[in-house]
DNA sequence: CAGTCATATAACCAACAGGGCATACTGAGT
DNA sequence: ACTCAGTATGCCCTGTTGGTTATATGACTG
């Protein structure tokens, strides 16, 4: 499944419950709350992104504890890596172009 | 538009044009060739990577030359910085876990 | 200015995505 | 077994997306 990742991170409430889940494991009622969105809806981002091998599952009792897998990140990384000199080159234009000013 | 940026690059046609348009400045004639699509689409999504400030145009007679801009790929590169230490962490876990075997 | 090349835009369409509500499932406690 | 908490799924609806064909625009050419 090459250019997935890109499709899930497409989403903004997706990144948001990466973003969470970065800090540590949660449940998906901790999730709806702190996005403030409703459940079945989370439950679903949480479907596409364990399809994607974003997140990983763990039952505890009744809830399930998600956790994120940052591995399928990589191809993101790796595909914007090139870009990443551009965007920098473009800083130091900008640097040694302010730079010039001062004098 | 935050965020933009992430939805543009969910389509893999547009990631393959800004891979292009890396190696230099290119007509769209020449997009349309390379990536086998027809003009429209192309054109298609010149005009929303323009929206979303990844490629800049410049007029020559009849051709329109586009041009990368990177910077916007920056945010991209900034939600995904906290990512990289994880995904590198694990890949050195899986190494030093290998390395305990053959010892 | 008629014709033509290069590109953009319009109109339309099929597919899909994400949200909501209702409902099914699962494990614990009684 | 019944019930409740926590979560997943099904179904419906709506907006958006990417593609197609046909047509408009704009610039050069004779």
């Amino acid at each position: 499944m090459p250019g997935l990742p890109f499709d899930v991170l497409a989403e903004p409430q997706r990144r948001r419950i990466l973003d969470l889940l970065r800090e540590e494991e949660r449940p998906v009622g901790e999730l709806v709350a702190l996005l403030a969105a409703s459940q079945p809806a989370v439950s679903k981002h949480l479907r596409v992104l364990r399809e994607a091998g974003l997140v990983e599952v763990r039952t505890d009792a009744q809830r399930r504890l998600y956790r994120l897998r940052a591995e399928p990140l990589r191809e993101v990384g790796e595909w914007l890596e090139p870009y990443r000199r551009l965007w920098e080159r473009r800083l130091d234009d900008l640097e040694r172009h302010l730079g010039t000013i001062p004098g």
